[in-house]
RNA sequence: GGAGGAUUAGCUCAGCGGGAGAGCGCUUGCCUUACAAGCAAGAUGUCACAAGUUCAAUCCUUGUAUCCUCCA
């Protein structure tokens, strides 16, 4: 064969693009049909509001971790990309560009507006699939889709008007919350809490007999035009005589009643409360158990309305706050203004204060859909890893309210809802009407309003698939296996999918739901624009590769823990990388005139043997890992295993027979090598996609490509235990004559002569005369003899105690024999306390009675091996007194 | 108020009831014919605190403290 020659620096860019290409064009990432299983994933589908951030990268690289797995399993596999209108948030960027040119949404016009955000979605689009190329994600393009394509918007009509068949869906005016600013109402759990300090105002109500005042406690004194009463605790004994009285309403001539409700906190302010139904939640409740009139107060954007007298209509509410608390001050009726801190909802697209608004709305009645979710979670349908988010899950489910589903927006899917102009008729239908089924009109209009973007996101994983149509990727690929998200949407998102898949095709979208952390910086804040603190995937994908940054991130993702990084931590990957680069580079130089032989059992040494092992056993690792979405165990057996023992000692340890071998021995080395290195690439595909395939191609025993190539999985005619025995034997003794040399600061290139002492009946013992060249290597030795029957003359040699063996090295006048001395008696100090627990645990009758017996064996072999490494250092302690 | 997480080396964090680990950083010596983005050797721990369970606890239970999330 001739050598390969490889770059001598490891440079991604040269690669990288250039093999996402090929494995496009290839249509590698489509599923191969076979026998086995069908395995598929959807991808949480970015919004096209922006660019991909961390957070995308680090879900991103586990699924592509995960697909490409399966996929090398040979199981025909599936991910399917695609991207979210993300409605208030996409509307919104789109406004603020409006804005930039004077302009609103308005002066456009729905129509405009809409083609014009087509356009930032495309934009948005085309940069997010760049991005996750980049990345090398192995997603099926030609699946593709976008929530808002034909498709889609047919699973999104479908879903609607099912629902409304089925009676769970409902129209009604009721208090939902509004964010002024978008324009629109919100899902509950759409409000961001906040803790800000505010002011509670003590406010006099007179009553309307002239009689006196009560005191009522209020946050929010501009909402009391829409007060209908003051209620107490029925509990509450100061107040019983004047329940039933009635109050005016300050700056009004409005008259009120004092009303009984359970749910007024005695102890809060006053114990009085003044009931505002179209402007607090709770007062909501109050006001529908006592049939009350719920009086809005407020304009679509904010300002109040005609409901409030003159002088503050227009104005928007905080602002009128100011305004009323003065008149009311300059009435007399302010008694005092006290510091109190609450929460306030903010929307959490725009951070604007959101409004309990009374509005008439679009709401999908949860409970039996909840119910359904909560049911497949029982039955064990659906299992978090990690496991604790079911409590959240579970307790989501179990304190649901309905679901507000209309927004007031442009950009979305349309409520398939028409209204008869003449005669009034609601038509609920999957395809646009042209005329009305009652009156046979043609002047219908459909509904303004648009569906939260989260009703068409919630019908991801099985819209995606064709749905409702029978296609037959639904029928291959459906439920899904595998979704990985992150916790902030388990709410939003992984609860709804599970919801409307239950309700609509009667089964669980997907079995395993891994949940990633956070990304953070390395001060533990969440990463975002306005902090300025974010690291953007391209800039780290320039600087260290897509493979350095999906490694790093999967090493660092453990167990749905938030991961905390800067640009530097990706060094990780990027060395490793290069490791892997440069071992190969090695190798490809050492294939120059050998031939590559059929590598059969019984030419392997022991060293050969344990290389297997540990391959093997990395791979069982890998398995296990992989089968529990333990990413970062995964990663930490790679990394080992390929730096470790493969560098750090398998090929270090066939340098002797490449340079000295026989032809016959460098073939069979060579052959060994590359037979590991090649299996070493098909392991650690998954895990730095490019790299392998780049070298893979390259080697001389590879088939095909790497990505579609098969898993080594754990074979156990490959484990060799008196192997991995034999060598860590080996290994011991060669780290126990590099510390000594170390610590004398012997210079490398003065080789000294060694004896290993070791007794004929120890397993290690054959061994270790077989491989006395190797061991000369490792310990920098001008020989190495191994001395079976203690007859070598160790006088002047400086000694080590291994496990079962002592090696001496002949060091001369290169010693400092006090020192060495000091260190042992340290060394005799540490070992005579691990002693003293073995005993204390031996001498313990519970111990012996109660412990596995394996576990008693093995603490008596450590009595044994303490006991001996004591009298050992006592012996080599009077041997350097001889010097 | 409810739920969950975290607390292990200087930093960031793994850790599976039975002799405390990794990466980075630090110290020392090496440009050993793949890699100085490397090799070799080292130093650094009351595993937050307190009880309990157990023959045995960093690990299980309970409580306490500090920090962080989510929900109401």
């Amino acid at each position: 064969m001739k050598a390969v020659e490889l770059a001598r620096n490891y440079d991604p860019k040269d690669f990288e693009e250039r093999i996402y290409d090929e494995w496009k064009k290839k249509k590698e990432f489509a599923p191969v049909d076979s026998e086995k299983e069908h395995f598929s994933v959807v991808m949480p589908p970015p919004n096209v509001t922006g660019i991909l951030h961390m957070g995308h990268a680090l879900n991103n690289s586990l699924q592509d971790i995960i697909v490409r797995y399966y996929r090398m399993q040979g199981r025909p596999t599936l991910w399917i990309p695609g991207t979210d209108h993300a409605g208030i948030a996409t509307q919104n960027v789109v406004e603020r560009q409006l804005q930039k040119e004077g302009l609103r949404r308005q002066d456009l016009g729905r129509e405009k507006f809409v083609e014009r955000t087509w356009q930032v979605k495309e934009k948005h689009h085309d940069i997010i699939k760049k991005q996750l190329e980049k990345m090398g994600c192995s997603c099926d393009w030609d699946r593709e889709r976008f929530t808002m394509d034909e498709g889609l918007s047919r699973a999104v009509r479908e879903a609607f008007v099912t629902l409304y068949e089925r009676g769970l869906i409902y129209k009604g005016k009721y208090l939902v919350n509004y964010c002024p600013k978008c324009g629109t109402a919100l899902a509950d759990d759409e409000v961001e809490y906040e803790n800000i300090p505010g002011k509670l105002y003590d406010v006099r109500y007179p009553y309307a007999d002239g009689s006196g005042y009560i005191t009522v406690a209020t946050t929010r004194p501009e909402t009391m035009f829409g007060d209908v009463a003051v209620a107490v605790n029925p509990e509450d004994e100061r107040y019983t005589s004047v329940v039933g009285k009635e109050l005016l309403l300050p700056l009004t001539d409005r008259k009120i009643p004092i009303i009984t409700d359970s749910f007024v906190d005695k102890e809060f302010g006053t114990g009085m409360v003044k009931i505002t139904p179209a402007h607090d939640p709770n007062d909501w409740e109050c006001g529908r158990r006592h049939n009350l009139e719920a009086i809005n107060l407020l304009n679509p954007d904010g300002t109040l309305n005609g409901n409030v007298p003159e002088k503050y209509r227009g104005i928007m509410a905080e602002e009128a706050r100011k305004l009323v608390v003065e008149d009311l001050e300059k009435g007399g009726y302010l008694v005092k203004t006290t510091d109190h801190a609450h929460d306030v909802g903010h929307c959490y697209r725009c951070h604007t204060t959101v409004e309990p608004y009374l509005s008439e709305q679009w709401f999908v009645s949860m409970k039996t859909l909840a119910d359904k979710a909560l049911d497949a979670w029982r039955k064990g349908d659906i299992v978090f890893y990690p496991r604790r988010w079911e409590n959240t899950y579970v307790h989501w489910m179990e304190t649901i309210r309905d679901w507000c589903i209309s927004r007031q927006l442009w950009w979305g899917h349309r409520i398939p809802v028409w209204y008869c102009q003449d005669c009034g008729k609601m038509i609920v239908s999957r395809d646009d009407p042209s005329e009305c089924p009652e009156c046979h009109s043609h002047s219908l209009k459909q509904d303004e309003d648009v569906l939260d973007t989260w009703f068409s996101s919630w019908l991801w994983p099985f819209s995606t698939l064709g749905w409702p149509e029978k296609t037959s990727d639904m029928s291959s690929f459906f439920p899904t296996n595998t979704l990985v998200s992150a916790y902030d949407i388990i709410f939003f998102w992984i609860s709804r999918m599970i919801m409307a898949s239950e309700e609509f095709i009667g089964q669980a979208p997907f079995k395993d739901i891994v949940i990633t952390g956070l990304v953070r910086d390395i001060q533990g804040r969440k990463m975002s624009k306005s902090l300025g603190n974010g690291i953007d995937p391209i800039e780290v994908i320039d600087k260290y590769g897509a493979d350095a940054m999906k490694f790093t991130l999967c090493y660092l993702a453990a167990q749905g823990q938030d991961v905390m990084i800067d640009m530097d931590s990706f060094r990780l990957g990027s060395r490793f990388a290069n490791k892997i680069w440069n071992a190969t580079r090695y190798l490809l130089m050492n294939i120059e005139g050998r031939n590559l032989v059929e590598i059969s059992r019984d030419k392997l040494n022991t060293m050969d043997r344990w290389i297997y092992s540990r391959f093997n056993a990395a791979a069982a690792e890998i398995a296990s890992a992989m089968e529990n979405y333990r990413f970062n165990e995964a990663a930490q057996t790679i990394y080992s295993f390929f730096w470790n023992d493969f560098c750090d000692w398998y090929i270090e340890a066939s340098k002797g027979k490449l340079l000295h071998g026989s032809d016959e021995e460098k073939d069979v080395q060579v052959s060994i090598l590359m037979d590991i290195l090649e299996k070493s690439m098909r392991l650690m595909h998954p895990f730095l996609s490019f790299i392998t395939e780049e070298i893979y191609q390259k080697l001389p025993n590879h088939k095909g490509d790497v990505i579609v190539a098969e898993y080594p999985h754990f074979d156990s005619s490959l484990e060799d235990k008196d192997a991995d025995a034999l060598v860590s034997v080996l290994q011991e003794a060669a780290r126990l004559v590099r510390a000594a040399r170390s610590n004398l600061q012997i210079a490398p290139e003065k080789k000294l002569r060694v004896v290993v002492r070791i007794a004929k009946d120890n397993p290690a013992a054959a061994f270790m005369k077989e491989e006395a060249g190797l061991l000369a290597t490792f310990m920098s030795a001008s020989s190495v003899s191994i001395d079976t029957d203690g007859t070598e003359d160790v006088k002047g040699a400086l000694p080590a105690t291994g496990l079962g063996f002592e090696a001496f090295v002949f060091v001369r006048e290169a010693i400092d024999v006090d020192a060495e001395i000091r260190r042992l008696q340290t060394e005799i100090e540490k070992n005579e306390k691990l002693l003293e627990g073995s005993v204390k645990k031996l001498s313990n009758e519970n111990f012996i009675t109660h412990a596995k017996p394996e576990a008693v064996e093995k603490e008596k072999s450590k009595k044994a091996e303490f006991e001996d490494k004591i009298a050992k250092s006592r012996e080599h302690i009077e041997l350097l007194k001889s010097f």
